[in-house]
DNA sequence: CCAATAGTTGCACTATAGTGCAACCATGCA
DNA sequence: TGCATGGTTGCACTATAGTGCAACTATTGG
């Protein structure tokens, strides 16, 4: 829970970067939490990179993340005014090199594969 | 006007520093274009910082810019999907060192010295 | 208990961002 | 026409951010 207050530019600082919007977009737009496996697997970026990435938009206060057994599952933080309009930002923003939507569909292959819902099968690229 | 399409990082990079938040926060909440002298009495920052941060603003599709006489006025950019909800996440911002409130009084102050609307004072401090 | 695997982090490297100074352009008024 | 003034920009400097490699921790299944 995000009970520290954070630099309103750490916020956006947090945002601008392409490889931390893929993985705010990819959780905004399907409300899903999601483990670094799977976020590897439908960004196909190498899991050190991510990894870093998710500690940025932790720090920053937009996501939360919890460790189940070898898994660490990631989600949004909701719990401030900002955060909806930011939301919705995300989610309006143009998807100019089809970057998103192939992002989305492989991290929706990518779900198929859980069993009751948590992942259970690793990295697999 | 904004023809051009502007990465969707460019647009929280361009939010991610304190100054710019400033200026941009001013211009959300009161919705009056202005002048650089007028932002430099109001944040008390020098001309050359602001007129950097001004174009930066610029080139990420928040701001346009008009030249009027030896005044340059700038103005919130609407013309987009997703600036109606980044407005509304700044103007949620917490004011954490009540740094944007005092802005915000150096700049009401300022605006009554406008002629017709228009600056017409140059830099006081 | 050991090996495999999910995830993290220290280090070195490179690229980029923000700043101050000073010089500069451009406009309007005396 | 010359000067004051609003605004911009080149340069040098410093600090910080992103990356890849490799080593590391922690958990689970055989």
């Amino acid at each position: 829970m995000q009970i520290i207050t954070v630099q309103p530019e750490a916020i956006f600082q947090a945002l601008a970067d392409e490889t931390r919007l893929r993985i705010i977009r990819l959780m905004v737009t399907t409300g899903e939490e999601c483990c670094l496996c799977e976020l590897v697997d439908s960004l196909l970026e190498p899991s050190y990179k991510l990894s870093r990435h998710l500690k940025i938009l932790r720090q920053a206060g937009l996501l939360s993340s919890q460790k189940e057994g070898r898994w660490v599952y990631h989600r949004l933080v909701m719990e401030a005014s900002y955060l909806e309009p930011l939301h919705a930002t995300v989610q309006a923003l143009p998807d100019l090199d089809e970057v998103y939507s192939a992002d989305l569909k492989r991290f929706h292959e990518r779900l198929c594969l859980r069993e009751e819902g948590r992942c259970r099968v690793g990295i697999l690229t």
